[in-house]
DNA sequence: GCCTTGACGGTAA
DNA sequence: CTTACCGCCAAGG
């Protein structure tokens, strides 16, 4: 595999559970990578490839939508999270913290 | 091969 | 509070 690095990066994502988030830099921090939460961004970016990875379960740290300029429509992320329990307001996930899922307090046992 | 951009994050001013 | 800058890494021009 060339991009070892993508292919987690879509595993984590496909196991974040139904109605939580988690943000890139957790996702890399979890892989190692604290400083290259861009990379994950652009692994999201390349997500297109697949069909299984839930895209819309990731934002940045403060919960905000940021990728949702990069869905099919804008507001297929919001729609999507809003369907699995979360409110969104103006592009952010209120009380995030709630919904919030880290990969390595989850995982990383 | 160099420079810019980007679905980020943290710290400084 | 807002703005700016730096680090990090991959892709595209």
């Amino acid at each position: 595999m060339k991009s070892q690095f993508f292919q987690d990066v879509y595993e984590v994502v496909k196991l974040i559970p139904k109605g939580k988030v988690t943000s890139y830099g957790a996702i890399a921090r979890y892989l190692g990578t604290t400083k290259s939460a861009r990379v994950v961004g652009w692994a999201m970016n390349n997500s297109h490839t697949l069909n299984n990875v839930p895209a819309h379960r990731v934002v940045n740290r403060d919960g905000l939508l940021t990728g949702k300029n990069h869905f099919p429509y804008p507001n297929a992320m919001k729609n999507l999270l809003e369907s699995e329990g979360m409110k969104i307001q103006k592009d952010k996930i209120i009380n995030f913290n709630s919904y919030y899922w880290d990969p390595i307090k989850e995982l990383e046992l």
